[in-house]
DNA sequence: ATGGTAGAGTGTCTA
């Protein structure tokens, strides 16, 4: 089984690059992040002409999830339990999507951006990241994959230029602690033994030609429950994907599942 | 410190 994730920053500008995208890796399962788009804007036509089933938690123009699968696709939950709200409760829901789906408990997390180090927000981030790992803990012991956009690059080696980030978000101590505790209770970064080499970005700004000189940050990540990691044969970076007119801020990351 | 680009959708907000 083929998994992906891929904050694609609005589904609905996109959905032409996301179906070209399941065909050209054949997917099974592609989790997305900032789909933009409440329940009753989704592109579904296309999505379910190429055999897939489709399931989205969002209502504002800034946020959402939502998990595309042709291997089955139950026990949708929008959220996770403890999962904090910020403003409306709708749009704190559009952060997380879980399903089980061949199998597999997939969650699609969009954390959230924390903004400044000052600002509520970053306070809010790290409220969301200490409840979801508390669920997670729960969930260790199935075949769990916690993939989406972290918001976090938890190494020097994922910054373009460490010292542009001096009073940023992305990196702070605390940051990197939080997405440290997940790896401390066994989840596992499945991605990066298969991603050798300085090419490890997923997200490179729209400004200043940021993809064009290679300046990214390593972002978004799957994370596997012991078991799940275990069934890993190979992951990528489909950097690709971020190139020409068109294309999202962010790569999508895929990942292969021996049968379990 | 600010600005640069993109997407939501019309006046800004978020990233």
């Amino acid at each position: 089984m083929r998994i992906a994730t891929w904050n694609v920053n609005s589904l609905r500008s996109r959905i032409d690059r996301v179906e070209r995208f399941l065909e050209r890796h054949d997917i099974d399962v592609l989790a997305l992040q900032e789909t933009k788009a409440r329940e009753d804007q989704l592109p579904l036509m296309g999505l379910q002409s190429l055999g897939y089933d489709v399931a989205a938690a969002g209502t504002n123009q800034w946020n959402g999830v939502a998990i595309i699968s042709r291997v089955g696709l139950d026990e949708v939950t929008v959220g996770f339990p403890g999962q904090p709200q910020w403003g409306d409760p709708a749009e704190s829901e559009a952060r997380a999507l879980g399903a089980t789906c061949g199998g597999v408990r997939l969650w699609s997390l969009y954390v959230p951006n924390g903004r400044k180090v000052d600002d509520p927000h970053y306070l809010y981030k790290l409220d969301w990241l200490g409840r979801l790992r508390e669920a997670a803990g729960d969930w260790l012991g199935k075949d769990t994959a916690l993939v989406g956009d972290w918001n976090i690059a938890p190494l020097d080696e994922d910054v373009f230029d460490m010292s542009q980030f001096a009073k940023s978000t992305h990196v702070t101590p605390r940051e990197r602690a939080a997405f440290q505790a997940f790896v401390d209770d066994g989840y596992v970064d499945v991605v990066r033994p298969h991603t050798p080499g300085p090419d490890v970005y997923t997200y490179w700004d729209y400004y200043r030609q940021r993809f064009e000189r290679n300046r990214g940050l390593r972002i978004d990540f799957v994370l596997g429950s012991p078991s799940l990691a275990a069934r890993v044969t190979a992951a990528s970076i489909d950097r690709e994907e971020r190139a020409g007119v068109g294309a999202s801020d962010h790569a999508p990351v895929i990942v292969d599942l021996a049968d379990a």
